[in-house]
DNA sequence: TTGTATGCGTTATCAC
DNA sequence: GTGATAACGCATACAA
């Protein structure tokens, strides 16, 4: 380890010529610098390779300049396009995002918080789990923003951002009326996640308000082999639905799978199937599923205005976006 | 905005009536505190939501803890699974990851590395794309630890992490003919990538071993999208080949579908596939993809336990990993 | 516009 | 084991 410290204002100061601080200013923007004193800087800090030191610069700034993605699964399809999405938006802001995996253990979203913290975070992003009320004050009071998405939690002071999934359920339910199917099922996992439970909850209630009632199915995680273990286990019952809708396309695409290579089952013709997310696979030419899609680029965007923003009140705030139905072959009719 | 700032070592030592050098301390590993005064500290700290500032930390120890993940197209199912391994590994070693999203434009990924350079990151690693000489060598005199991951590149200073790729290929193209298959073909992108030519270049290679020639077609970026028009391509020549090695899972996934729904082909009766990466997807029962592994764990632990490991000599150095080749039903026989 | 001086929160060095 | 003090690299209030 040639253990060479990087580079710093000062020594670019001494090899221009100039004071310290008019490199600083250099490098600040909106500072006020002479066109020849700045580029007198800019060549001195090419030849040296220098670059601003952006943890000292924070320090300085009380401001980082980092924004915390809180997430687990990051290898499932939704998960990483939305990560995905805010990465790049946030790019585009001037910021940078640290990447905190959790799991489903208790305190996990709380130790990524305080990882969040320790690094002065300027916002921190929850895509996963719910951390707990002492954490996320703990974070506001320090000036840090947060924000929520799909957790559907309705504290003060961090930004909520939900999908009208309710809503999106009633129009499943309505469709798979609408091509005739009768006996109706909801696939679902057993995660209990807040938006999945809502979409739980919007199916039965619509099928209800339509005279119909719905077989509710939930197992395991929420993935490929949950979906193929709820096909399982609806497809064996005597009553066997004629419509599904499941809380995910991933749990759909299992869903999918088993009913066709393991019932022989026909897809729309014996049985209608419904996903949520929009995921590549669900536009495969082996599925063609009939989904909602997440609008993630719209999430990130909405997010990262909201945390650049100098909203000099970031109080209670909540957006609720909408999920377009993305019309493919696994409903009959459309 | 309450603006209050971070409560500071200061404040806790104030607090607990001791110095903030007894402060300091108790919150460095391996230092001596008495456990009366670290209680003290630890009670304060806790009353006053304290947590330790890694910016400032970071500026004193010249050591951030900070990795830098450089990455693009973050939303396919390979990348987000080692994504998902490396963040996983680098927290377990208490270190933290940046994510940077580059894409297919030029300097991109040199602009992220300077992005890393700024946060004074530990390391950094690379997943996509190659940076510039310049910029890597800055890098590195700075004590910047670089890792490039299928990157195949034999640069001085970085450590390398590539599989055996052509050696993976010459396994395919073994099992083909064991299969009975003559007409060989190879399904690329025009990505260019190291380890997709190493891949392309070892298949027709060892086909020419056993006496066949390889179709080799190449179409647009990496993804199920170009699998089809890959298929569409090979599937209507009079010489309609008889087995493809695909590039990726992606291309296979996108050509088994084009095969099927299109040509109405039956896998592996009619035409033999192999993919490579077994992303999930390979596994799902519409596939059935015989595929080689990448051994993503394997990849991250080597690339962790190299970039926290204290080897004074972090010179050149290479590892050349195995990818197991998973056997499903996309090929004959087996 | 420019330079000087001070402080940000931390750790390392040194006496005690 | 403990407390003072000097850095670390930067931004800024202030004086020039």
């Amino acid at each position: 380890m040639s253990q060479k410290l990087f580079v710093s204002a000062q020594e670019v100061a001494e090899k221009a010529g100039v004071s310290r601080s008019a490199v600083s200013r250099t490098f600040t923007s909106g500072a006020s610098v002479s066109p020849k004193t700045r580029q007198k800087v800019l060549d001195a800090a090419e030849a040296l390779g220098y670059h601003v030191n952006h943890l000292a610069r924070g320090l300085m700034r009380n401001e980082s300049g980092i924004v915390c993605l809180i997430v687990s699964e990051i290898g499932t399809p939704y998960r990483s396009s939305l990560i995905r999405a805010l990465t790049q938006q946030l790019q585009n802001s001037g910021k940078i995002s640290m990447l905190i995996n959790t799991d489903r253990s208790d305190g996990s979203v709380d130790l990524a918080l305080r990882q969040a913290i320790r690094y002065r975070a300027d916002a921190s992003i929850i895509l996963s789990g719910l951390p707990d009320k002492s954490i996320t004050d703990l974070c506001l009071k320090n000036g840090q923003r947060l924000v929520l998405i799909n957790r559907d939690d309705d504290r003060e002071g961090p930004l909520s951002i939900n999908l009208d999934d309710a809503d999106a359920a009633a129009r499943v339910a309505t469709a798979f009326v609408r091509a005739g199917c009768r006996k109706l099922a909801f696939a679902n996992s057993q995660a209990g996640t807040p938006s999945l439970m809502a979409r739980e909850r919007g199916f039965v209630a619509a099928a209800k308000a339509l005279g119909l009632d719905v077989i509710v199915e939930r197992f395991g995680h929420t993935g490929y082999e949950s979906g193929r273990v709820v096909a399982q286990q609806l497809l064996t019952r005597k009553d066997r639905p004629d419509a599904v809708f499941c809380a995910t396309d991933l749990l759909a695409c299992g869903f999918m799978d088993a009913a066709r290579h393991q019932f022989s089952m026909s897809i729309p013709d014996q049985i209608c199937v419904a996903g949520f997310d929009d995921i590549e696979q669900a536009a495969w030419s082996s599925y063609q599923l009939t989904t909602f899609a997440q609008p993630v680029d719209m999430i990130a965007r909405e997010a990262v205005s909201w945390l650049v923003g100098d909203s000099a009140q970031p109080e209670h705030h909540s957006v609720r976006l909408h999920a377009d139905l993305v019309w493919r072959s696994s409903i009959r009719g459309g």
